[in-house]
DNA sequence: CAAATGAGAGCGAACGTTCGCTTTCTGCGG
DNA sequence: CCGCAGAAAGCGAACGTTCGCTCTCATTTG
């Protein structure tokens, strides 16, 4: 009974924070990533399973029946949150294009995603993500699609390394390929920069771990 | 008002398979082990938060009034389970005691970890608390529990090779060490050897990364 | 006016937990 | 040895709550 003359989220307001007037897909497409946003923040706070859609239409400002225009199902949700996370770390792995060389672009690359992952505070959800792909067919989906794509930017950078000698022979690719995403991954899930360790000297250490597993051992007399 | 005569698991058969009369001390202990044994499964399988009591009840073969006679709450169990696995999974690194080399040391330590948790198929256990270690203080603070023994027994066989000059002089401790619990950490969620990486191929990569981390970089000319 | 949009009440189901009651084990006086 | 009282253990219905989701209806837009 309670009249809440609440100015904002009017249906059809048609305009945003700065009076643009915005056709109706506009309005929509901006609704969808208020809505994305909001369950970001509840997936984050309380997990996938943990966070209600009560408690996403309160974070939207919105009620149960609006949100569900824009979203069939709590499912579908996490799915494009998911799929958004997903593309958003792929700019990360733009830096591995034009790197000068394998162990170089493998830096850049790995710190272009740990800074990335601990300045969006994702590191959370990454987790989160990474724990539900274990039991959610779809969600694995799009982690692994995610692990495909980062793994064809560096497969051929490490190919070329590996025709060049520059890799220690012993090790083979895909075995080297499959140990560092798994190492990409613990740096971005434990969220080093937030746990006190400077950027700069994560990088020392990271290149130096890096640059040690592909340096060629050039001493070590019979490499047949 | 149905009878059942289920000659397994009653109360006071005081008896294992073996025929081997226990102690009521001994059959709780005994209970509370199928408990936390069926409810490892579950929660492997669905997540903390999205297995029912009531699943973990119809795995272990108990009515919801009998299994909180032994756990108060769901989130208690939960808690034992963490506890648990983490006792468990420190046995892997008692190779730390008396390893050779710093170098060997890790290797043979995060291999132990790896093989441990792939074999035990804990890895998305293993997740899953890491996830809800990002909401969940106590199951936070057994985590971190763990990282601080774990660090504690790698920490003084780093600070040696540093004092031999063994380490890149480049790398601090601090980071070194989280770089390394992190690497361990993405190497034992991704469960390679689960993923078609042999465990032999996988230790040759790791030992390449590893010694090629903390060989110090004797060509280098102006160390100072 | 027809279509679109959103608020909010409400649905049945499932949740973690508790309750009343029965069965079984244990220790003890006889 | 027996019989019995109390503790321990288990059962399964039911609690109140919250879940994901749907429905109704008022309001706005083009």
């Amino acid at each position: 009974m309670v009249e809440l003359s609440n100015t904002e989220n009017q249906p059809g307001g048609a305009e945003a924070m700065d009076g643009e007037l915005l056709s109706r897909a506009e309005r929509r497409d901006q609704q969808i990533q208020r809505i994305l946003d909001a369950a970001k923040t509840c997936f984050v706070r309380s997990g996938f399973q943990g966070a209600s859609m009560q408690q996403i239409c309160a974070e939207v400002g919105m009620s149960p029946g609006a949100l569900y225009r824009y979203f069939p199902s709590k499912e579908a949700i996490v799915e494009a949150i998911c799929e958004a996370d997903r593309q958003d770390d792929m700019t990360c792995f733009g830096v591995l294009r034009g790197a000068t060389s394998a162990a170089e672009g493998l830096v850049q690359a790995a710190m272009a995603h740990i800074t990335h992952t601990s300045m969006k505070g994702s590191a959370p959800l990454f987790a989160e993500m990474r724990s539900e792909s274990m039991r959610n067919e779809a969600v694995r989906a799009t982690v692994d699609g995610h692990k495909g794509e980062v793994a064809a930017m560096i497969e051929p950078l490490l190919a070329e390394a590996i025709a060049q000698g520059e890799i220690n022979p012993v090790v083979e690719l895909p075995v080297l390929m499959a140990v560092l995403m798994s190492v990409g991954e613990g740096l971005a899930i434990n969220d080093l920069p937030a746990r006190g360790v400077p950027l700069d000297k994560l990088e020392i250490a990271f290149r130096a771990m890096v640059e040690g597993m592909l340096r060629p051992i050039k001493s070590t007399p019979a490499a047949e």
